[in-house]
DNA sequence: TAATATTAATTGATATATCAACGATTGATG
DNA sequence: CATCAATCGTTGATATATCAATTAATATTA
């Protein structure tokens, strides 16, 4: 029983990410699932739950949760698709742009730290990576 | 307010890594949390719980919860430290181990399968950039 | 040695995540 | 049209995580 393979790409990857989350949890003071759902509310102008549940893969129980939050909040509004109610579209208010757009600010001061001594051509390839990987464990999956 | 940082790598590596966990979750049937204090302990001889804490960044109240669970599946063993009774040392017990070797034998076929395509060398790079990361943005604070 | 401070582990309160079950709406089929 | 199936969102039960407060043991210091 060799350990050929510990302190894998999986333990360091793991290790790395929990560092990373609690650092940039502490910059924001957004958890990091709510954190990728008002990312990915930025970059739409309208969506529905399932959509959101199937692209950010968190749950869908939570996903009503975090927006009921949110809408309590004033950072979403939700209204039902008068074409198909049984779906909700929910959209960013003006509010809650503007506190993204502080957050933002932090990822950006973040990432700059992240990647020092990183060249261009370095994060490329990392990313590239990262998308291969992705695509290796979601392979003979439906994409999305 | 442009898009120049938007699916940048923290997305991206968040996107990644939460797919990650989930199907790795799937594969083992345990949390990621409780698969790193399985790992862990399975690296040391005996330790006690905050080394733990510190190594894992997990929180102490959580360390405790996992131990006593495992502690009632027969997973660990746990006494005090003769010398400090403040300390409670942690064991892996021989079930314990069996069971973290087929969590092993796991492991190994997701990472064949993540890791698809990527030569010796790449390995290296990628992990070595984790590396650098991980350095990055643990600057200024005590190493574990 | 007695009083105080520090450390390890635990517990309680609370927040958040997941799974399963449910209700409401729409689509499909006889 | 009526029934059945499928889909979306919600809720309840439960598990797990975090923070703060507590207890027990040890170290420090007057």
């Amino acid at each position: 029983m060799k350990d050929s393979m510990d302190n894998s790409i999986i333990d360091k990857l793991q290790n790395f990410y929990i560092q990373l989350i609690s650092q940039f949890g502490h910059c924001t003071g957004v958890s990091p699932s709510r954190f990728r759902l008002l990312h990915k509310l930025y970059h739409v102008d309208e969506i529905n739950q399932t959509t959101l549940q199937k692209e950010l893969q968190i749950d869908s129980a939570a996903i009503t949760r975090h927006l009921k939050q949110l809408e309590g909040d004033g950072i979403v509004t939700r209204r039902n698709n008068p074409d198909d109610n049984r779906f909700t579209l929910v959209r960013l208010t003006e509010l809650g742009r503007q506190e993204i757009v502080a957050y933002r600010e932090e990822k950006i001061l973040f990432m700059a730290q992240l990647l020092q001594g990183f060249s261009e051509e370095e994060q490329k390839l990392f990313s590239h990576m990262i998308e291969r990987m992705r695509n290796n464990i979601t392979k003979g999956r439906n994409e999305e």
